[in-house]
Order: structure tokens, then sequence, then C-alpha cells
DNA sequence: CGACCAGTACGACTTTACTCGAACTTAGCG
DNA sequence: CGCTAAGTTCGAGTAAAGTCGTACTGGTCG
């Protein structure tokens, strides 16, 4: 089917040159080494991180845009640990709520993780399971 | 220091030409990053391997000398779980397991990650609670 | 207004991890 | 042999995380 690519990138809300503001997270000096490498143990999250690295565009993405046949609360709930860890930014657009990772944050208080992270091959191709039709999954 | 360091470097029994054989452990092409980052994400492991890291001497160190007060079954279970995630390798020395971090291994697989542990300055100087007599604690 | 859509909040369940005591194993030593 | 010491194994209790369905909120657009 595919006939729109609904959550594919496409150009961000008018920004009144100003942000809307992120969403509560750790500040830089609050970063945790402990924390931080914990929210990256997880399989779904280290993906996401990944991508957010890897595919790295001009703008940041909607948690949609990630492709992942996940219930929409699961989606949640892992954003919410990359942020609470400090290792994602969010940000609220209208309907969407947007992430970035926090790479001058995270290169400041860890250097060299991200590109640790970046330069990292998963052994799984096939993770996570990828967008399906039908069921409750995200949207 | 105490007037019996009984833990403390001590010179190795003798090796004849051929080490112990390590402990079952996963081998290099077989180390996961998120089980990597998983085994660090406890504050007593990555204190454990940072002071591997930093205080390294010429000989391996039995759990007994890192001086962290907890039972002996929980320093168990902790260095099991580094073992087992590939970060550590212990070898049986008579009575004792001494371990050491598989720094090649892991900057073979993962370059960067340990400078980034060592590098990494830890917020409590307090951690662990260090020896007190007494108790059921690690000797 | 009303339908729709992205995402959250809440709650239940399950799984995993951490913590610890107690009993056991094994090596070295007198 | 019998003691001591280093460390393991087992089992239980508890806390933290992951998973997911359902209900809800709050923009957007016809």
């Amino acid at each position: 089917m595919t006939p729109t690519a609904r959550t594919s990138t496409r150009p961000q809300p008018p920004e009144p040159a100003g942000l809307p503001e992120p969403l509560p997270e750790p500040a830089r000096e609050d970063l945790r080494l402990e924390t931080v490498l914990g929210a990256l143990s997880d399989p779904l999250r280290l993906f996401i991180v990944r991508k957010l690295l890897l595919e790295r565009e001009a703008f940041d993405h909607p948690c949609g845009w990630f492709g992942i046949d996940r219930p929409k609360s699961s989606l949640t709930h892992h954003f919410k640990a990359l942020r609470e860890a400090g290792v994602i930014r969010q940000r609220q657009y209208g309907l969407e709520r947007r992430s970035h990772v926090r790479t001058d944050d995270l290169d400041a208080r860890f250097p060299g993780l991200l590109d640790l992270v970046a330069a990292w091959t998963p052994v799984d191709a096939d993770f996570p399971p990828r967008i399906r039709k039908g069921g409750t999954r995200a949207s």
C-alpha cells in the first residue's frame, strides 16, 4: 500500500524564531554515566539512538518515524527512559513529539561514547520488527 | 594501611609456564554492546572495572582486594555478571579467583569504551562503602 | 462541531536484577 | 586430621524494568 508515507520526514511546522521548550530533562552536569549506559543497554533504545545518529537529517524525528512495530505505549516508555537518562531531547511540535540526541552534552561529559555507539554494528540485522498493518501497534 | 593487609597485592603463585584456564566467558566475537553496557550500568560494577583499570598493577586481583563492604555472595554475583558479559576474565589461583579487564577484546570490539570508563569521574567519592570489621561481610 | 491522529497516563502482569543469609566446597597449613 | 579463609551455590525477598491494552488528552482539519 504505502499511499502516503505520513510519518516520513516532512517540513517542520513554523518555528517562530524560538523553539518549543524541551521536555523535562537532566542538565548536562547531572548526567551520570551509569544511567546513560543503562539507558543504552536496551536493544530497542540502542536501535533508536543509532538511527538518530546515523540517519540524522536536518530535522528532529517524531517517534513514528522510526518504524518500530511495538505498541505506542511501549515507545513512549522507551523514549521517556532515554530522555530522563539525558540521551535525547524532546520537543513538542503540535501533535508530534520530536527527538534528537544530545550530542553536545554527551560529547562533553562522556567523550567517545556516541562515536562508539555510531560505529558499532548490530548483530541482528532484523531488529527491531518493522511496521506491519493491523493491531494496536504504533501508527 | 592496616596491620594485616592480607588481601593486598602479593606475588602470584608459581605459574608453571601455563596459566590456569580462564573461567567460562564469551569469545571476543560474541561480545554484545548492549550486554557490556548493561554490565557497566551498575554502580558497583563500574567501580570494580574502574579500579581494575586505574590501579592496574603487574598482577590480577582477587575480589577481596577491592575492599568492598558487601556480602561475599553479592560480590560473586557482580563478578560473575562482569565475566559473563565479557568485561573481565577470571582465573582460579588456589583459593582465590583473580580478575582482570579484557582490554584487548574490548578495545578491539568497542574502541574507546574503556578509555571512557577510565576517564570518567564518579560523582559519589564515598562509593562503595569500605570494609568495616564484623558482620558476614566479605573477608 | 466532530472526526482523526500522535502520543501520554495508568494499571496489570511478567521478567529480570539486586541483595543477602546460610550452607557448602576447596586449598593451605600446623 | 582439623582449622581457617576465599569464594560458590542456593533460595528467598524485594525492587526495578519491560510489555501491552485501554482509556485519555490535545492539536489539526474538514
